[in-house]
DNA sequence: TCAACGTTTCAACAATCATTGAATCAATGG
DNA sequence: CCATTGATTCAATGATTGTTGAAACGTTGA
């Protein structure tokens, strides 16, 4: 992921209407949601919702497939990973200590929901 | 950090220009850079750059400190922490594969350069 | 083929953002 | 105190963005 993609990927996800779009297709799963239940879900109009899932489509952010009459969205987990790679490398230039203390949530990532974090 | 804070960073980064400054100081550390040599590092007006560090300042993503006739800035380390937190956090909601591709580039964070990532 | 549903396109508008140059403010040295 | 250097504020401008409703499109079932 170069500087181009990154500024559009935080370009992205610098909208309320849009963040919550990717979190609501992260929380869906790989089988996504429909952009109707999506609307409703965030509770925005067809029209408004077209609109951003466009800019976060074009970032790489979310794809989309088409199945019957629906549309389905879902998250573009690579794209999202490169970001978190991108933040990550960029801030940990020569400068660790910024990285470490997201150790914590990432760890958190591969344990069951109430395990807690101590060694 | 909250979603109104995260937006707000996500924006801040958003630019292209202030993308470059957060880069610039992370690379520079602790220390920070004076505002006049970010300007000509980055090649923006004087004008230009207050503008967009008021921007990153107000997302807690940068400071500043008076010495003398010059204002130094540097980065705001836990803001951007707070940031990658937050996008793993969101991101690994049940879906650990979208934060597992980032391992590697934390890893090597706490490695000296040049020391390869093989176990 | 037709009607209905889900989604997207289009045109228009207000609001926000990025950039510029002139003027101003703060700190230092003569 | 004055001149100089470094940085910020201010006002104005063009460009981009977010939102809206009406119209159009694609798909399906009757």
């Amino acid at each position: 992921m170069d500087e181009r993609q990154a500024v559009a990927a935080f370009v992205a996800l610098g909208q309320e209407t849009r963040l919550r779009v990717v979190r609501a297709l992260v929380v869906a799963g790989p089988n996504g949601l429909a952009a109707g239940l999506l609307a409703t879900e965030i509770g925005v109009s067809a029209t408004n919702l077209t609109f951003h899932l466009k800019e976060l489509s074009h970032a790489g952010l979310i794809q989309s497939r088409r199945e019957g009459k629906s549309v389905i969205y879902s998250a573009a987990y690579e794209g999202l990973s490169d970001l978190i790679a991108f933040l990550m490398r960029d801030c940990c230039q020569g400068r660790p200590e910024v990285c470490a203390p997201a150790v914590a949530a990432l760890s958190a990532c591969n344990r069951p929901p109430g395990d807690s974090v101590h060694a």
